[in-house]
Parts: structure tokens; sequence; C-alpha cells
DNA sequence: TCGGTTGGTCGCGTATCGCGTACAATTGAT
DNA sequence: ATCAATTGTACGCGATACGCGACCAACCGA
């Protein structure tokens, strides 16, 4: 799994197994073991060479099918309805480390949009 | 790293170093070993200890903080606090689909601690 | 008090990791 | 076509360190 993954990501960014070994720290022969299947990565090696191929161990192990290391874990909030029903039973609401209820969201709801409604007229 | 997290996990869980490396078909000593930061886990090992947790091998190894899989990996439970600091600049808030500003976030907070602090006394 | 459980360390045997080396296949320049 | 350089692949060797059983001190419940 691991070996078939690493030579897709390599081939994919068109690196020679010589440069990405030299980009790594690491013999060429080394690596290459890891894409062959002959030899597999320490710990600390294939944490690098996820930061190298801008992806995540996970998927380097098979443990996801998603390669995209942004998408998997930065861009998923991007926005949020707050008028959503249900949002709370999907989104945990904190301040200061307390959860907010769904009166206390209404109240907000309500107060955002008499306040937008006021601001429109003026 | 990798130990730190691991003795947390397992102790939130309330589970034994016996318990745990019975779960994963392992010696207690080599279990032990982990958490201790004596032994490394291998590959594979380190798979089947973060599906028992469920959580991910980057948690594991400290590529990432968040520590839940289905937050990671899925969409599911977030939680966002809404004092942290530049919070709309990472998520956008929308009511009716018109963004939050800054200042309407502000207020909300404000009078969400009033709210609170009155409740407190009662 | 004491049997049982827990977290932790150590020594041993051995699996395997990383490197250098070697070699066929491929490429590129003349 | 020829030859040198590069690339992908495989192997042997030495050293690392993994997994296990054994062991130990501390702690607990009966």
């Amino acid at each position: 799994m691991i070996s078939k993954r690493l030579s897709e990501l390599r081939k994919r960014k068109k690196w020679s197994l010589q440069y990405t070994a030299d980009q790594l720290g690491i013999a060429k022969s080394t690596y290459a073991g890891y894409e062959s299947g002959y030899r597999q990565p320490s710990l600390e090696a294939i944490k690098e060479i996820a930061s190298l191929f801008e992806t995540s161990v996970d998927y380097l192990l098979g443990m996801v099918d998603n390669s995209s290391f942004e998408l998997e874990h930065k861009d998923k909030m991007k926005s949020l309805e707050l008028t959503e029903k249900d949002l709370l039973a999907k989104v945990r609401l904190t301040i200061d480390g307390k959860s907010l209820s769904q009166d206390e969201l209404n109240q907000f709801i309500a107060f955002i949009r008499v306040k937008r409604e006021v601001e429109a007229k003026r």
C-alpha cells in the first residue's frame, strides 16, 4: 500500500529516486526500498516523507483515501450558516469553553436580524 | 510525543496496559515500551493502535493536534470557540447567508457573558 | 497481611533498517 | 551508432532496535 502511494506521488511530481532521497536526506537505495516494498520507512522517515509530499501519514499508510493534506485538515470549516437547522447537533459552539445553547443561538440570530433591519433603513 | 499521546488516550478510556496490549494482540511489555518511550511501534502496530483508539496516525505522531478521527476525516462534531482570536479569518460565519462581522460577534460574546453572569447569581 | 494487578525496565534473540555497491535499462548528446 | 550519465532495481553486510518473557517496586482490595 505504502509503496504504491509513494511511487504514485513521486511520479506525479516527476522526481527521480535520487532527487527524492536527497530531499529526504537518505540514500537512494533506502528510498528505493520503500517504493519497491523491500523496506519499510521508520516512523521518523514516514513523517518527513508525508511532509515532503504534502500529504498525511494516514494516506501513505492507507488509512484514508484522501491524499490532500490541505483538504483533509484545514479547508473543512470554511463557512457555517448559523440558522441551519440542527446546527448544534453537528457543531459545538463555545464561548469561554462553555457550550452555547440553542436558545442563546436563537437570541443571537434574532438580535442580528433586527440590527441589520435597522441599519438597512438608514 | 507519541508516548504522551498514547498514555493520554489510554487513560481517557480507563484501560490498563495489559488490557490494551491484549486488544492489540501484542505483549504488555511491548505496549508499555511505547508509552514509556523505550520502544517505538512499527508501522503496522501504529496503524492498529490508531484504529483501536479511534484516532489518526497523524495525531499519534504529532503531525496534527486534532485527536478526533471523526473531526479530522469526516465532518462531524466540530467544536468552535467563538472567542478564539482571528476566528473569522479561518471560518466564515453567516446568518441568512450574510457574513458576520467581528463587531457583531464581539457584541454577541459580551451579551452571552453578561447573561451567564446574571444566571449564575440566581 | 497478602495475593493480584498495575506501570515500568532489562536482556536476549532476531528481524529488519540504512547504506554502499553493483548492474541492467534508459536517456541524451555528439 | 556510440558512449557516458542517469535512472530504477536488487543484494549483502553491519548495526540498530523491535518484540517477547522475565522481573521488580508500588499499589490496591479482601
